[in-house]
DNA sequence: CAAGCCTGATATATCGTTATACCTCCGTCA
DNA sequence: TGACGGAGGTATAACGATATATCAGGCTTG
């Protein structure tokens, strides 16, 4: 097999210079009907393909942009890529996904690696506990930077994330009116702003209507760990008849839970979840939840990043999406 | 904010040539320890990083890697990518995903893209129906790829997948061990391997042992679909008291289905699943399948990966993962 | 008919590194 | 003492594309 073929090689083809060569490729300059079908013709014969990279380090351009994310697994990060990957695709630029798994080594080593190879930018879910000298790093290299979800970073940086504090408190008044008063908070981690702005949108409601006392139990945000914590709850806290969720997953693991203690969700315990995941309509039974359209944030994300880059200017931006109730199978009247 | 320092900068500030600083900066060549203290202290003085798109244009290096993959959101492929990665970073390679969403639109412009950036290699599922036009493309180039679970391409690739056949013939051989004769397969998509191999296994128990007619049912890889596909079954074929999946997803689907029609899934209808997901486990009833490991599956595509790119020119190897039944409480006798 | 002006194409420098060859000391050894 | 060799550094040409300035002609225009 011969060697890759560069612009040169394609030139010389052509009979024209390389530079003519490559304004053709790219569509630009002026260049007559007659060569311009010369150059493609021999492009397309020596099956050309051009360096991005040579191309991207001389004209500054970089079209792929990067969403380093705490967990691919999540099955709602999963469908907000999707979002603003369809976005990105259609103005022209690759989206390539980085896991850190919420582990600040890989995280560091990803973005760092990821600011080596000057890429376009960067979509960004901050693994928990992230250090203040890892923002600097992107503020310092000017990287265009969209936070997503989790805030920080001393507002240098655009953000899109969620109206959570509106969404928990519209949650726990919707359990008030149903006759519940014993209503405890389950899930998140610590340090960002979901977990303690929908803790507060929780604790809030609860003064509002005098309910009971706030009662808050943590645990991460996957089923097993959310059915493990609904069983500690109910064991040290049996008077609780209702359990706001800080996700989906730890609503659906709740449910199992409820259901190995011989209950039934909705009917002796209410839940609702966070995110509207799909699995929360085939769940059974069926999870009530704040839903957020993922893939709606997905694409908002993509629209923020794109603005950033063409306007690197432009002062930082917040960008909160409202989140909706949704009344399925696990929530009801006490008993 | 002054402009990103280069490494001439970096030279200049230590008073060194480039060449020499390029050295010092990748640990290099023959340099005195004084020397070399003195270009770090003034790199991390001006917060120097290399340029690796330059760098690796220059030396034809390339330390990061792409995974093209059809689905992002299946938990499964989330755990494989979990394993590759591992590997890959110790190894001091990065891996970047890209989501294809089973759109071969979406996968050629992907590819297209990956192409042009000069990855280092290539880890790929093939979306569906993907065109034979594609692979030529990815061989054309010299890319180092390895396929993982869909098979084609003509032998011109490594190959990573499952001991399909043999699998599912177990499963089968497990249900009919129970006292099951009437065992229908649910699940698949056409064209690739993985579900030929599938039914073949399943197939071929069927006929050893005698059993009733072999009943394929075909519905995409997700719950909802599975969902959907066992009712049908259900109601078309009453007879069935086992039925085959072609993955988790299904599986959990299909059970869903049975305990919506008021029926019991392990009593009233035994279900094996294929892959052995983290929700497997957790599913209630939690679900008997065919587990392989998602994440040693993902360290053993990545080492085929590296070898391949170490050694370009060894013979394309073909490396297959065994799975193992685990029975857990969807399966039982028939009623 | 000279001056000006498009149109189409080209020569050349440049992006930020690294590979290569070469150079200068200085010590060693026959 | 002169040849040799290794250690430490440097000059320079790549890598493969694009930006910029420039050029050769043909066509207007006063």
């Amino acid at each position: 097999m011969r060697e890759k073929p560069k612009l040169e090689t394609v030139a010389k083809a052509a009979g024209v210079s390389t530079a003519t060569a490559s304004q053709v490729m790219r569509g630009a300059g002026r260049i007559s009907d007659a060569t311009r079908q010369k150059v493609l013709a021999a492009a397309k014969k020596l099956h050309y393909v051009r360096d991005g990279r040579a191309a991207a380090m001389r004209s500054g351009e970089n079209r792929e942009i990067g969403f380093a994310i705490h967990k691919i697994a999540n099955p709602f990060n999963a469908e907000v890529i999707s979002g603003t990957s369809d976005l990105l695709e259609t103005e022209g630029y690759l989206l390539s996904v980085l896991d850190s798994r919420d582990d600040l080594t890989r995280q560091r080593r990803n973005l760092e690696a990821f600011i080596q190879s000057s890429r376009g930018g960067l979509l960004w879910v901050p693994a928990q506990d992230t250090d203040e000298t890892t923002y600097d790093l992107l503020a310092a290299h000017g990287m265009p930077t969209v936070t997503f979800l989790r805030r920080s970073g001393k507002g240098r940086f655009d953000h899109v994330g969620i109206e959570n504090a509106r969404a928990t408190a519209a949650a726990t008044n919707f359990l008030a009116d149903l006759g519940h008063r014993n209503i405890a908070y389950l899930g998140g981690v610590t340090q960002f702003g979901v977990r303690t702005e929908r803790i507060e949108g929780y604790r809030t409601a609860m003064a509002a209507r005098q309910l009971g006392d706030a009662i808050v139990w943590d645990t991460p945000d996957d089923k097993m760990a959310g059915l493990r914590a609904m069983m500690a709850l109910h064991r040290t806290h049996p008077e609780i008849t209702a359990v706001v969720c800080n996700g989906d997953m730890v609503a659906i693991g709740a449910c199992s839970a409820i259901s190995q203690l011989g209950l039934v969700p909705g009917q002796d315990l209410s839940v609702i979840g966070f995110d509207d995941v799909q699995d929360a309509a085939i769940a059974t039974p069926p999870l009530s939840t704040m839903a957020v359209s993922p893939y709606q944030l997905g694409r908002t994300l993509a629209r923020v990043a794109l603005q950033r880059i063409r306007e690197p200017d432009r002062p930082t931006s917040t960008t909160l999406v409202p989140a909706e109730l949704v009344v399925r199978g696990t929530t009801g009247k006490p008993r």
